[in-house]
DNA sequence: GACCCAACGGTG
DNA sequence: ACCGTTGGGTCA
């Protein structure tokens, strides 16, 4: 039998696939694949009725034991000839999978450039049964329509491209014809969607040739100076036109070929003047070296370099970088949105150089995958990126830096893995064995514990550069704005004075609101009808500038309507204002200052955001209003005023951590006024300013809200003082999630029960509750919070909740380990 | 995650 | 008897 002989020589290669299962599964390689099969490279795999492309994660002489040799499928391509994955990330993206509940598979997909996916197309091929058919037919079906479609284009197509006017679905019609063997459907990958960008250059040949001309003669005299040159430049440079050049190559004058090109996010900046670093401050040169001491022991060490904004923490990021690259290690830092703060990049680029690579969100495919090749190489040392850069494949890594690690964008909320980049940066530099440095003005309340605890070594910069005056904070009591003017005023006189006193002096404002949109809502005064979404459990979101309603959860857009849809009546109006009605007030109270607007919709185009900055900084604009994305880490030196319209529908958030987000905005935005020679002020309005994470805020005392906070986060039984897991449960039809909800809360109260191991005081189970966003794209959402003093504990309850579901509930299920939000 | 299949109920 | 929809199970 041939099979008893391959079988000796047979090779198995064990397999994750981008799918939501739980195991990897096994298959044959073929022959013709054994010489460069190894764990890491990507391959092509039939998977049930689907083909998908997986990554190999191992490879086994021999098959699964426990299953039949002939249930076995095999390799159907082999993508990768060397592995795109090395052993350190495969087992990295293992244990991020395993701790947060998602497909390793999903993992790994996540932890590649999105640039390096391969297309499978499929192909409709016709047999020769088809063949026979289509000369015999006469049939008029659409079957044969199609048969004869096909033929006249050769015998094949892409399934994709078959046009609909056949009748019924094209998929469902090649399915046919397939099972009755008039066609083939076959999976075929192809070439990634990102190619290596090319340009045409052009050189001197080796032998040399006499020119005819004087236009021939300067395109020589011009390649002379330069090796090669790219066809556009050298025909401006020679002021020939490309005719010309293409007459020359013709004759053999020069040579023309395709040259690869880097595609550079940072090639703006490539001409930047190369900086010496700033001399350190004593406690700079504290934290550098504990840094760099852990670093030369090669020894895992967690650090949280606390700073107030301006205390130089970047500074000392780069002296540890420096050092490590000096060593002939290699750096990662990860930053919250890279692509809004500019001036780090910046600065990398200034002291690094060509070493350094950039990978966020913001980059296009192409970018991204030449980066990553850049990093994987070693040709780039210095990495800075975004969450997913946590996978990047440094080579040598010796130093991990989290900047702004408190912040959430670290946490990944949608799709699989939900993982927090702080934390498996954390992870990858104790497998490594090498220091992680933490750097944050307020750090998460976690952070802080485990730095008083002793388990991370806390650095501390408490002086800021240049001794400047942090700014005085003021908190406006809307109550007594009210009371002034009966009426609820938007923009309080404190803050339109205050506006208008710094704008006259021709320094600048920023203003903001944390909700974008004119409106939060669009109502009838006459009968109470308020547009929600059908979608979702919230309201509508007017916008002004466009005229149309959205769901800012999942995006649903539809007219307003003039009239109530349930009344008639004509009373529509709208309530609670956001940062699009903001502008168009400031504009009101201030007609002659110039106003730009920042948030998501006025940044939409690629480049939107860098203009408005630098209108900003460039000093062309007196205020710049808007959400979030403006409080980030900028530095604006002309900045003297900050205005906080609103922390309140913040702080009241059912959330229990509401007040470490309203402390850290406002810590955040303090540090963005009056970072120049000039004192700063800060105006934030509420209608609670007697809340601590407020008054705490205020002094800019971390320790004093740290202190508060500690209590609540004690007496109400919250982390750091016990380890989360949200099991969420999704459902379209209400009652069955509930239903399903409550027996997965009930199975899991029976196991805290049963046994002293399962004592409630190691695992509490609260819920099923209705989750605080009850539905979400059409699906009802019940949660059950656990909460265990150990992570262990409440993972074994998980694992022994998960097999009692069956397949179908089990997909309804969706496990958060440490959750950052509730909702 | 995508797909297939069996079961179901409504309809003719 | 036939249609379309839906829930449940599987993937090597």
């Amino acid at each position: 039998m041939p099979e008893v002989e391959t079988l000796q020589s047979d090779l198995f290669a064990e397999v994750a696939v981008p799918a939501a299962v739980t195991s990897t599964y096994t298959y044959r390689i073929p022959l013709m694949f054994h010489a460069q099969a190894e764990p890491g490279c990507r391959v092509v795999v039939p998977f049930g009725r689907q083909t998908l492309v997986g990554y190999v994660v191992a490879i086994h002489e021999q098959p699964p034991p426990d299953l039949p040799l002939h249930d076995l499928k095999a390799i159907t391509h082999w993508i990768d000839e060397t592995p795109i994955i090395n052993a350190e990330i495969l087992a990295l993206t293992r244990w991020v999978a395993d701790y947060y509940y998602a497909p390793w598979g999903e993992t790994l997909k996540a932890a590649l450039p999105a640039g390096l996916d391969i297309v499978l197309e499929e192909w409709v091929v016709l047999t020769d049964a088809g063949r026979q058919a289509v000369a015999q037919g006469t049939s008029r079906s659409r079957e044969q329509h199609l048969l004869a479609w096909l033929a006249k284009l050769g015998g094949e197509s892409l399934l994709d491209s078959i046009p609909k006017d056949f009748g019924t679905k094209p998929r469902q019609l090649a399915r046919d014809l397939e099972r009755d063997g008039f066609v083939s459907i076959t999976v075929r990958p192809s070439e990634s969607r990102v190619r290596a960008k090319q340009r045409l250059v052009a050189r001197l040949p080796n032998h040399t040739a006499t020119p005819a001309s004087p236009a021939q003669a300067r395109v020589i005299h011009c390649l002379l100076e330069t090796q090669t040159k790219t066809l556009t430049d050298l025909a401006r440079q020679a002021q020939v036109s490309p005719a010309v050049l293409r007459q020359m190559a013709k004759k053999g004058l020069i040579e023309i070929s395709p040259e690869t090109v880097r595609r550079d996010p940072l090639a703006h900046l490539a001409d930047l003047p190369s900086t010496t670093p700033l001399e350190l401050t004593a406690e700079q040169r504290q934290a550098y070296e504990a840094v760099l001491d852990a670093h030369d022991r090669g020894r895992f060490q967690t650090f949280l370099l606390h700073g107030v904004t301006g205390s130089g923490k970047t500074e000392v990021y780069l002296a540890a970088i420096s050092a490590v690259v000096e060593r002939g290690g290699s750096a990662l830092m990860l930053a919250p949105e890279i692509g809004l703060t500019p001036m780090l990049s910046r600065r990398l680029i200034q002291r690094f150089g060509p070493l350094v690579a950039l990978l966020h969100s913001s980059l296009s495919p192409g970018e991204r995958v030449d980066e990553w090749e850049r990093i994987r190489s070693g040709a780039a040392r210095v990495v800075i990126g975004t969450r997913s850069a946590v996978f990047a494949p440094l080579v040598n890594l010796r130093l991990i830096v989290v900047d702004e690690e408190h912040d959430a964008s670290y946490k990944q909320s949608e799709g699989a893995p939900h993982y927090h980049g702080r934390d498996t940066a954390i992870l990858r530099a104790s497998r490594l064995g090498c220091p992680v440095l933490l750097g944050s003005a307020t750090p998460a309340v976690e952070t802080f514990q485990n730095a008083l605890s002793g388990k991370y070594t806390r650095l501390v910069l408490s002086q800021r550069i240049g001794n400047r005056t942090l700014p005085e904070v003021t908190l406006v009591d809307m109550r007594k704005v009210f009371e002034r003017h009966h009426a609820a005023r938007f923009v309080s006189d404190e803050l339109q004075t205050a506006i208008a006193e710094t704008c006259a002096q021709g320094e600048q404002v920023m203003v903001l609101l944390n909700r974008r949109g004119f409106a939060s809502c669009w109502l009838c005064r006459e009968c109470g009808f308020v547009a929600e979404c059908p979608q979702c459990s919230v309201t509508l979101t007017y916008h002004r500038a466009d005229h149309y309603l959205t769901c800012h959860y999942c995006g649903y857009t539809v007219p307003p309507p003039r009239r109530c849809p349930t009344c008639r009546g004509e009373g529509m109006a709208y309530i609670g204002e956001g940062t699009e009605q903001l502008e168009t007030r400031l504009r009101e109270l201030f007609p002659t200052l110039s106003i730009a607007r920042l948030d998501r919709d006025t940044t939409r185009r690629r480049g939107a955001f860098e203009r408005i900055f630098n209108d900003f900084a460039t000093g062309s604009l007196d205020i710049l209003v808007g959400t979030q994305m403006i409080a980030k880490g900028h530095d604006f030196p002309n900045v003297t005023l900050v205005g906080v319209v609103s922390v309140d529908a913040g702080l009241m958030m059912p959330d229990f951590r509401a007040p470490e987000r309203i402390f850290q905005l406002i810590a955040q935005v303090s540090g963005r006024a009056g970072r120049g020679d000039r004192p700063g002020r800060v105006i934030v309005q509420t209608y609670r300013p007697e809340h601590y994470a407020l008054a705490a805020g205020c002094q800019q005392d971390y320790e004093a809200f740290f202190a508060q906070e500690i209590i609540q986060r004690r007496e109400a039984y919250y982390p750091p003082f016990c380890a989360l897991a949200n099991v969420m449960i999704r459902h379209e039809r209400e009652l069955e999630g509930q239903a399903l909800a409550e027996k997965a809360a009930c199975y899991l109260r029976a196991l805290t029960k049963a046994s002293a191991r399962w004592s409630p005081e190691s695992v509490r189970v609260l819920g099923p509750a209705l989750a605080p966003l009850a539905r979400l794209r059409g699906e009802y959402r019940f949660q059950i919070l656990l909460k265990s003093r150990q992570r262990r504990q409440a993972r074994q309850a998980l694992e022994r909740l998960l097999p009692e579901l069956t397949d179908t509930e089990r997909r309804h299920v969706f496990i958060e380990i440490d959750p950052i939000d509730l909702m």
